[in-house]
DNA sequence: CTCAGATGCTAATACGCATTAGCAGCTAAT
DNA sequence: ATTAGCTGCTAATGCGTATTAGCATCTGAG
């Protein structure tokens, strides 16, 4: 293809009977050429252009300007298999509205593996320069990584709150998962429940810290009675260690724990949330995926990444620096939290 | 970014003591600079690459070279948004695994819309040549510029059966519609059903039609005794069109028909497979939708994407010309195809 | 001692475009 | 009649890399 056949400008020069260099002008219009090329000009050129079908390499355009109108999407972890999907889907739907919005095309930033599977950004055939700037998804940030890149001019956006490395914040646009929770949590709490129990780390990814946070934060005179740090876990045991702790409410990081354990419940003849009050802090996942209606949160995922690449933009285009912002998440009412059973009150 | 600090071969031959040529030998190692260049030379050359971070660009190595190891996904219609997720997510994750194994990049073109939001390949700013081909998604395309892409020498391959245009036929991976409808309609058969039902086009998409090709040369004695050309009509209207035509199943091409048709049925009391059969006839929404396992087939999806993109890297590597391919649809048996009812067997 | 051949490297160029300086030719003001 | 200023265009250059031709220098055979 590239080889033979292309056309170039020099081309159209010949068949208009001009410079490359007029071509190269009647192209960019505007400006520069505004009053001084004459229509008639242009017009030849133009008919040269679509008599032959003309167009103007990318990577050429890129090599003399510097821009070539290309957003990098990069994902650590694992990447894209089915597991994954949907974590990575809406984000993606979000960044290609606004992407094509502004007129920007995507690079799906896939090959690179490090050791593990894990992928790397910078490594010997770096091909993020390849796009004007880039978006960084991901649960986990390896922070090393993160420290190079604002330490280069390379602009890039995270979505999902970042810690600061190094004493410097990146530019992020993050869920408020600490509101999000913590509003949870006053909600149990006004339903009477006193004795909670929640599923999920208190550390690693930013993500999980940050609804551990919330949790803490608004626990009040409520105390946790039970806390398994581990998710994934068998369903049967979950549920026991719960119910032994006497916690009326559980609090579940991941959708796929609550679903098991709910479904637990039921086959226990245990209703919910008629004996056990289920919440979960957000999902990635489907909810349709269960029959359940669980009381959650909803995660603003297309938006974040729109607002994610709409900042990016920004970067590339008016260099500015880039910002910290975090959207809230709209409650989900479900249809798993209830009253806290078996109090003084009515049964 | 691009402007002032970014690292060049010429920095680095400075820094070692040689020249930009001698940069770049070093660099794309090999056959050429084999027994050329000395190893405490190219020691010195690597280490102020080590030094600097240095990181060739990859714009100006395919200026340069005319490939980059970037593969574009050009989808025609709507594309994205969430509608259509479902019906290209598959395929996206298929062709991200197979770009990932081989090394290369995704470009999903974007931003270039038609004039009614449809998209053309061709248009004045040509995104497409940054890749080094290109596969296509959709259900239908533009033949016009089918034809003009087979008589460019721009290597891609089609997801989907594609008709010859110009009494060519395009590179393509596509699933077997034929085979597995007609394999549905035997069944249907065999289980003594005589009088069937058909809501889906016969005409249009390549896949449509390849359904009804299928469907039609099952046929045998049973008898189309209902067929509706158009989907996504009124569930109640098809049900009681159905019935009144005394077809005993009732084989849809459009999966959300079937649920809508289903739920009606039920709501009037009707059994579904006891009152009446439904088959679809494959679908790319997900079958979680619905509470009902269907009798239908498994459109191969990932794979259909992965081989396609296998096949264009091929076609990019080898110059090899690309090759027409259909896959099996593997049935699903799902529970809604029952044997007839009020047969004069038993009731 | 000469010269062919190997060795180690560099200068030059191409890739396709954008951009800048500036050259003719012409008009209009002095 | 001179010249300043405009109009319409082009030559030349740069972007960062890969690649080729070829220049020195050295080695060893004759």
């Amino acid at each position: 293809m590239a080889g033979k056949g292309r056309l170039t400008q020099r081309d159209i020069a010949r068949l208009a009977g001009v410079s490359q260099a007029t071509v190269s002008l009647v192209l960019n219009d505007a400006k520069a050429a505004a009053g001084r090329i004459p229509a008639e000009t242009r017009e030849r050129v133009h008919k040269a252009i679509r008599d032959t079908g003309y167009v103007a390499d990318p990577i050429a355009r890129r090599m003399a300007k510097g821009l070539n109108r290309i957003l990098g999407v990069f994902t650590y972890e694992p990447a894209f298999p089915s597991a994954q999907a949907d974590f990575f889907v809406p984000f993606l739907l979000g960044i290609e509205e606004r992407a094509q919005a502004l007129g920007y095309d995507l690079l799906l930033l896939t090959g690179a593996s490090g050791p593990r599977g894990q992928r790397k950004i910078f490594h010997e055939n770096n091909r993020l320069r390849l796009a004007d700037g880039c978006v960084l998804l991901g649960r986990e940030f390896d922070r090393a990584e993160l420290r190079k890149l604002m330490s280069s001019d390379y602009p890039f956006v995270a979505v999902g709150r970042r810690d600061p490395v190094g004493g410097k914040l990146a530019p992020y646009v993050g869920a408020d998962y600490v509101s999000a929770t913590a509003d949870l949590v006053h909600r149990a709490r006004d339903k009477g429940h006193a004795r909670l129990a929640y599923i999920g780390p208190e550390t690693g990814a930013e993500s999980s810290v940050d609804r551990w946070k919330g949790f803490v934060s608004a626990l009040g005179d409520a105390r946790l009675v039970y806390q398994l740090t581990e998710v994934g876990g068998d369903a049967r045991a979950m549920l026991s260690a719960i119910r032994k702790a006497k916690a009326t409410v559980a609090f579940f990081t991941e959708l796929a724990d609550a679903i098991v354990v709910e479904a637990a419940a039921r086959s226990q003849n245990l209703s919910v949330p008629g004996d056990l009050s289920i919440v979960v802090l957000g999902s990635h996942l489907r909810p349709q995926l269960s029959g359940t209606r669980f009381t959650t949160f909803s995660i603003p995922r297309e938006q974040m990444a729109g607002v994610a690449t709409q900042m990016l933009a920004e970067r590339i285009e008016a260099g500015s620096p880039g910002t910290q912002v975090v959207l809230r998440c709209d409650p989900i009412e479900g249809e798993t939290l209830g009253p806290v059973p078996n109090s003084k009150g009515m049964k």
